[in-house]
DNA sequence: CGACTATATCGAAGTTTGTCAATATTGGGT
DNA sequence: ACCCAATATTGACAAACTTCGATATAGTCG
């Protein structure tokens, strides 16, 4: 049968999660709703989705910042704080060359966060 | 080759998303990160994200607002409202019978979701 | 019809969010 | 050492969100 179930992984006390064993249960706790409802709130902006979109469509995933802020039409300031959200998710990480900053994909973050809303969709 | 794309597939112009032909753009465009960002924010939240994991557990994928009020420990008024945001986000559907109103999963929409975040994730 | 029950809507209070201008920080070049 | 470029942080403000109590609506049963 296909009973569509929210399903939770393993994850972490705080930021990042993890890994794997899907513990098929009728609810979520709410501990585990606040940890999800937080990755998905970082997800969940126009702009951000847009960043995100723009960086997995980079060389290597990865993009520079001063990349970013022409496309999404935001001041830097703006850019850099949705940056900052989206790597406190655990969707981008940062690492500086230079002068400049470059944030890469998470690999696995958004598929892990994908699988998570609905492990039994048909594909 | 594993790029990690974000996907788009057709969208109506307002509430309900549908529909197929994944077009594998670099770069998700305003309008649809408006539209996609619209559904992930009606998930992102915990109530919101127990309201969906009780119902989709629930006989049928459907159950009463008076069987929700209880386990998530908010106001009737508060269900209500968050029930409504996910109805109009095309989560949940509703039908009344008598005085009640049983809330259903719309079959589909998570997994659609769930492949608009990542359509080439390992699985 | 009248009382009761289940749900929805309204209005308000408190919190969070998105954005910018101004400023701080850091690294490179002259 | 100094200046410039790229990015981050701070402070402020408006808009949006979550929640509740009070009230409205609609259906059921005497």
């Amino acid at each position: 049968m296909s009973r569509t179930l929210l399903q939770i992984t393993d994850v972490t006390d705080t930021t990042d999660a993890v890994c794997c064993t899907p513990l098929t249960r009728e609810t979520i706790d709410a501990d585990r709703a606040v940890d999800l409802a937080r990755k998905l709130k970082a997800l969940a902006d126009p702009t951000r989705l847009r960043l995100v979109s723009i960086v997995a469509a980079s060389e290597g995933e990865e993009a520079c910042v001063c990349d970013l802020i022409e496309p999404v039409g935001l001041s830097q300031p703006t850019v850099s704080h949705h940056l900052r959200i989206l790597m406190e998710a655990g969707f981008l990480s940062r690492s500086k060359r230079g002068t400049w900053a470059y944030y890469k994909l998470v690999p696995g973050a958004l598929g892990q966060l994908s699988q998570l809303l609905d492990v039994t969709a048909a594909r």
